[in-house]
RNA sequence: GGCCCGGUGGUCAAGUGGUUAAGACACGGCCCUUUCACGGCUGCGACACGGGUUCGACUCCCGUCCGGGUCACCA
C-alpha cells in the first residue's frame, strides 16, 4: 500500500529500553504488514542526556531484535536528516510562521517565577497550567526584559474553550478540552524545540501515517493536535499502546530486574524469543498457537488485536519461550549461540579448535533440553569440570553407602577402562550391558555412578555426561569418592 | 489535586447481551524416563464493588474503589 509510513523515535539517552523494543516492534510489524515503511528518527534534543553512544547502541539492539528500517541516520532516505538536531532549521521557519500568526508567544518567565505559580495552583487545588503572563507583553516590556538579559522561550498560544478529538486506533475516541491545557514550551530558551514540537512537524515533514507510541504520550496528544491545527498538517492516525508494567505494577525500572534489550542479549536470551514476547504483551493473536517466528508475527499482526491495558512484565514466560526457542536450535546454530557465553566462562579459547568445538557440541547436546537462557550454561557446565566432586545433598550421600556401591563403581570402571574410545554411543551401550550383567535395578547402577561423578542427583544423561568427563577424569573422580569414603578403590 | 487511560484466575490473555467464561506461563498431581529436564495427561484458580438498562449482563450506562499515565525550557 502506498503512502504506509510509521517511525520509531527515540531519544538516545541510554539503552534500548525493553518498552521501547515493544514500540519499535509494533511499528515494524505493522509497517511490514501493511507494506510500508519504517523510519527511525533520532530525538536528541535532551542536550544533557543525549548521547552518540547510546543512538549507537540503539541501533545495535534493534538490529540484534531482526528490527530493520528503510530511512534512517545511518541508511539515509529522502526526508532527511534523521536527528533532530540536524533539522533546527525546519523548526526555526515554523515558529517563525507561529509567531507571525500570533499562535505563539515569546516568554520571559525565569524557573522560580512559574515554580512559584506551580506550587499556588498545586495548594488550591487548582490545574497547574502557564497563567499567560507573558502573552501580551508590548514591545518596551520585551524589550526591557531583555536588557536584563533574560533569554525567552516561545510558548504556544493555546486556543480557549476548545474540543479535541483524537480518534485512537486501540482506544477509540478520546476527547480533550484545551482548557486544561496551559501554553506551552514549544521551543527552549537555547533555541531547541521541545518534543511535543519537533516531533509534530517531524512527523509531519516525513509524512508519518501512522504514530504508534506508548501510552505515556497519550495525554500529550492534544498538544500536538492543536500544533497541527495551528501549523495546517495533516495528522497521522494514532495508536497508543499500554504500558509495561513491573511486577509491583508500576512502570519498568531497575528494580524489575533487565530494562534494557542489550541485558536479555548478555542473559543468553535469544533475539526471536525476546521479539516473540514482546509481541504477546499487548497483542494477542487469533489462535491459539504462542510461538511465532517473526515472519509469522507479520502475517498475523493487527491493531484491532492489541489490547487497551496495560501488562505485566512476566519473566517466567519470557524464560519459557526462551527455552522453546533453544529447543527448536539446531545443534549447530546452539553451539555458535552459546560459544560466547562457554568462551566468557573460560571453557573455550576464543578461537575454539576443533577439539573445544567437539567438546562443546557434546557439552551443548546434553543441555539443550534443559536450558532456558544460554547463561546457564556457565553453571551447568561446572559440574563437568575440574577434579572435585561435592556431594549436594544427605540424600546423594546415602546413595555412595548403598551395600552395591562398590560393586556397581569398581564393575562401571573395569567395563569403562576396557574401552577404547569413548563415545556417547559406546558409553550407553556400556552402561546397559552393566545393568545386565550385574543384575540390579536401574536405579541402583545409574544413580551411584551419577553421584560418584558429578555429586548430584540430577543433571543430564549419564552416558554424555560420562562422555564429556572422558576417561581419566571419569576414573579420577572416582577414586577421589573411594579415598573419601576410606574404601578400598581396588586398583590393580 | 485537575485531566486522560485502564480493571476477566498469581501472570499474559480470548471474549463484544444468552458460553460449562477459551488458551498459555507459573503452581499441584499422574504418566514417560536411570535422575532432573523435555513431552503427554490432569487439577487448582477469574469477570473489582454498588446501582441501573434488559426477559437476560463479564459484555451497555452511572457511581465508587483500585492501578497507571500526564499536567517540564525530558522525551
Amino acid at each position: 500500500m502506498e503512502g504506509i509510513r510509521l517511525r520509531f523515535a527515540p531519544s538516545p539517552t541510554g539503552p534500548l529500553h525493553i518498552g521501547g523494543a515493544r514500540s519499535a516492534l509494533f511499528n515494524f510489524l505493522l509497517a511490514q504488514k501493511l507494506g510500508g515503511k519504517l523510519i527511525l528518527r533520532i530525538e536528541d534534543t535532551d542536550l544533557a542526556r543525549s548521547s552518540r553512544e547510546s543512538e549507537l547502541n540503539i541501533c545495535a539492539s534493534l538490529k540484534w531484535l531482526g528490527i530493520t528500517w528503510d530511512e534512517g541516520p545511518d541508511v539515509g532516505g529522502e526526508y532527511g536528516p534523521y536527528r533532530q538536531m540536524e533539522r533546527l532549521d525546519f523548526y526555526r521557519k515554523y515558529t517563525e510562521r507561529l509567531l507571525a500568526k500570533g499562535n505563539a508567544y515569546y516568554c520571559y518567565c525565569t524557573e522560580e517565577e512559574l515554580e512559584q505559580e506551580r506550587q499556588e495552583a498545586l495548594s488550591t487545588g487548582a490545574a497547574v497550567k502557564y497563567s499567560g503572563k507573558c502573552s501580551a507583553l508590548s514591545p518596551e516590556e520585551r524589550k526591557r526584559l531583555e536588557a536584563e538579559g533574560r533569554k525567552p522561550v516561545v510558548r504556544f498560544r493555546v486556543p480557549e474553550q476548545q474540543e479535541i478529538v483524537i480518534d485512537d486506533l486501540v482506544r477509540g475516541r478520546v476527547v480533550f478540552n484545551s482548557e486544561e491545557i496551559g501554553d506551552f514550551v514549544i521551543v527552549k530558551s537555547d533555541g531547541i524545540p521541545t518534543y511535543n514540537y519537533a516531533v509534530v512537524i517531524d512527523d509531519s515533514l516525513m509524512k508519518i501515517s501512522h504514530v504508534i507510541r506508548a501510552e505515556e504520550h497519550l495525554s500529550n496528544t492534544p498538544r500536538q493536535v492543536l500544533l497541527y491545527q495551528a501549523l495546517g498538517f495533516t495528522m497521522p492516525h494514532f495508536a497508543h499502546i499500554s504500558l509495561i508494567l513491573g511486577k509491583d505494577h508500576t512502570k519498568m525500572s531497575k528494580r524489575h530486574g533487565a530494562t534494557s534489550v542489550v541485558q536479555y542479549k548478555e542473559e543468553g536470551y535469544l533475539p526471536e524469543a525476546v521479539v516473540n514476547f514482546l509481541a504477546l504483551l499487548g497483542w494477542a493473536p487469533a489462535g491459539e498457537e504462542e510461538i511465532f517466528s517473526k515472519e509469522q508475527l507479520i502475517e498475523e499482526f493487527s491493531l484491532e488485536r492489541v489490547a487497551k491495558n496495560p501488562a505485566i512484565f512476566d519473566m517466567d514466560k519470557l524464560r519459557w519461550i526462551n527455552g522453546m526457542y533453544i529447543r527448536e536450535s539446531s545443534l549447530e546454530q546452539l553451539v555458535e549461540l552459546a560459544l560466547p557465553f562457554l568462551c566468557k566462562a573460560g571453557y573455550v579459547s576464543e578461537n575454539p579448535s576443533p577439539e573445544e568445538m567437539k567438546w562443546a557440541e557434546l557439552v551443548m547436546t546434553a543441555l539443550q533440553e534443559r536450558l532456558t537462557i544460554l547463561r546457564e550454561v556457565e553453571e551447568q557446565v561446572k559440574i563437568l569440570l575440574g577434579e572435585e566432586v561435592t556431594l549436594e545433598s544427605e540424600e546423594a550421600a546415602a546413595v555412595l553407602r548403598e551395600e552395591t556401591f562398590p560393586l556397581v563403581i569398581n564393575t562401571f570402571r573395569e567395563k569403562l577402562l576396557a574401552l577404547d574410545e569413548i563415545t556417547p554411543e559406546a558409553v550407553k551401550a556400556l552402561l546397559k550391558s552393566l545393568t545386565k550383567e550385574l543384575k540390579l535395578g536401574g536405579k541402583l547402577v545409574y544413580m551411584p555412578i551419577r553421584v560418584a561423578l558429578i555429586g548430584q542427583m540430577h543433571g543430564p544423561d549419564l552416558y554424555l555426561i560420562i562422555a564429556i568427563l572422558g576417561k581419566e577424569l571419569v576414573v579420577r573422580r572416582l577414586e577421589k569418592i573411594f579415598s573419601g569414603l576410606g574404601l578400598n578403590s581396588q586398583v590393580e
